[in-house]
DNA sequence: GTCTAATACATAAATCTCTTATGTATTAAG
DNA sequence: CTTAATACATAAGAGATTTATGTATTAGAC
């Protein structure tokens, strides 16, 4: 597991990229995607995504299709117009950053 | 300029590796070490700096040293042993980190 | 000579994210 | 039939940083 603080700041991003990257998903389904592809380093929690993702609709950057699974409610998220055309500029951002750090901190990132 | 919420959790980080890389340093120096380091683009304030430093020391992480120079005083920092001993930790996380978000955003670090 | 910017420290209130805690409800598995 | 997993949501509290403010010295411009 990742120190907590080094996440910070970065949920957006990830919550707008790997919506980018799988079209529509619902929440409960990116904390599985995000634990299976950093092997359980990033577990996202529930108060920290749900209000994100409403966070980001409020923004006009996800829109929701809720969908009837049986009895239970499902909220599908995916990205408008917006923000597809903010998604390259959040993980340019995030590449800027690391470069930034990497020469501040002396390491070379491979 | 980088997003401000990138940088959270990672001053304490920078502190404890530019001392560990440049010996001694005050703060003020330490701002601008970080201000040429990172082409202006990570701009230590005073109100996040000084604090940190203070958290460390209290942490017994980084031990300090008065000078007087003129009429102005001067606070110089350094690494204890024990900070010594977790600056290589630091790191090391804050580059694990960086592994694991090119995965989950799929990009390169070049 | 005097005004401004840079140097150099420091603290406190406000803000912003996220964690932790709590709540509701359905479905699958043992 | 009981527990874990699925699936949503919100609210209080914690923690780091920004913004604002304060004090004081020194160098440089005019």
């Amino acid at each position: 597991m990742h120190s907590p603080e080094l996440l910070k700041g970065t949920l957006q991003t990830i919550v707008l990229k790997v919506l980018k990257d799988n079209g529509k998903m619902y929440g409960y389904e990116i904390t599985q995607l995000v634990k299976e592809l950093s092997a359980s380093r990033i577990m996202l929690t529930e108060g920290a995504l749900y209000p994100t993702l409403h966070r980001l609709e409020a923004d006009g950057l996800l829109k929701t299709e809720v969908v009837n699974i049986g009895k239970r409610v499902r909220k599908y998220y995916s990205l408008t117009t917006e923000g597809k055309a903010l998604v390259k500029d959040r993980v340019t951002e995030f590449v800027d950053f690391i470069k930034t750090m990497s020469v501040v901190l002396q390491v070379k990132i491979a």
